[in-house]
DNA sequence: TTCAAAATATGAGATATCTCACATTATTGT
DNA sequence: ACAATAATGTGAGATATCTCATATTTTGAA
């Protein structure tokens, strides 16, 4: 992780009028950091005193279960807050998010400015208004997901986490991700490469048929 | 829906410590509801100028999709928010809920105190806490979900949704609601009638084996 | 480097669930 | 009261997905 400073800072304070967010004064508590891709923003277990908003780029949540399996949760994109629950509740369940791509987030450090976040109308405003965003969109793909037979959502799946065009995960995390068995994605993967949809590849997954992609994706729409 | 008072209306407002939610006075705004079972809190598409905080009872939460068709979404049990998203949002009600049994709720007139709640950092904070809990609800519900077959789910369902040991949804709506087809939903019943778990009467399915019903919940955990 | 663990891969049979077709009851508006 | 519509119920074959067994490859730590 890497602090932006000087113009490449101003661009994204002046860009996202942070001011807005807060009535009091947040610049003495605000960075600009730059996360390369695959690094951890935070890694479970651990206790945060930051705050961030996503910017640009796109990451992953991921959570680990009583019986010590870890599972992919969700793929998170700008812009959206991190961290926020763990403000909320003084809380320790942390989970873990790991960039898929370069990401730029704008971090608050709440050890100097918590009290004041906590009673600060308009930033409770706005993170009431993301936070029953989410529990929507977690409830229309809930009720969508259950819908539709893994083609599609496979296919819905690669576009989200593929990177220029190559689709390239752990088969034993994203048959968690998407609750299916290791053998059914697998079979689903090869049926996309008989279909010439995909080519499978030494360094992953290369996408052949865009089209053709998109279309399976979209019949969820 | 019947406005409580008298002894029955300090009895809830007394117990509830309801000043502890806002820096406000709030009790100009405040009422106490009744609704039997069955009946509707929100209509979909209405305008909202209420929101309730649910003290006591249960109810179901609809919604129509664009092609007309209507779904339950989730069955929401007190203590809850309900018509918050509306507030944020100034939407109308994209949403119905209807009670499962007799609810008791606070109910705020918004149209005279809108501003002060938005504006209110100990009811925000406390909004946000519901809805990230919420949010998270919703996570585990949907990963876990998706690793269980109908039996299992729909023992948990019946658990939830019965009253008095009978269990009496429509098929239409509750196979909707499952995630699966009106056919498998009227097999795995009949599985259960067949395994004498359930007893198909005149007034609905009556629960006659309610340890088995609770050891197939359960195993969802 | 080496070895154990994790991840990848594939086959084969079992089961959960779907689709469609059709018949039989409720419910509801007029 | 009646027709139209919605809800219920059932059969049969198709498909999506699972479980288990087992082999190979990759990865990470001693």
């Amino acid at each position: 992780m890497q602090k932006l400073t000087g113009e490449e800072r101003s661009y994204y304070i002046e860009n996202f009028q942070i001011e807005d967010f807060f009535s009091f004064n947040i610049h003495p508590y605000i960075e600009i950091c730059k996360f390369d891709k695959g690094e951890w923003i935070f890694k479970e277990g651990s206790f945060p005193d930051t705050l961030y908003y996503m910017m640009e780029g796109k990451a992953k949540l991921y959570m680990t279960h009583k019986n010590g399996k870890v599972s992919l949760i969700e793929y998170i994109e700008a812009p959206c807050f991190m961290g926020e629950i763990e403000l909320l509740n003084e809380a320790r369940y942390t989970k873990g998010i790991q960039t898929v791509t370069e990401t730029i987030c704008l971090s608050i450090a709440t050890q100097g400015c918590k009290d004041m976040l906590l009673a600060d109308a308009p930033f409770l405003r706005r993170l009431c208004v993301f936070l029953g965003e989410k529990a929507s969109k977690m409830t229309s793909k809930y009720t969508q997901n259950q819908a539709y037979p893994l083609e599609n959502r496979l296919a819905a799946f690669i576009q989200l986490s593929s990177d220029k065009g190559i689709y390239k995960e752990k088969h034993t995390e994203i048959c968690e991700y998407l609750g299916v068995s290791y053998r059914h994605l697998l079979y689903v993967l090869a049926q996309f490469c008989e279909a010439n949809i995909l080519q499978k590849k030494k360094n992953g997954y290369h996408i052949m048929d865009e089209q053709r992609l998109m279309q399976l994706a979209q019949e969820i729409q």
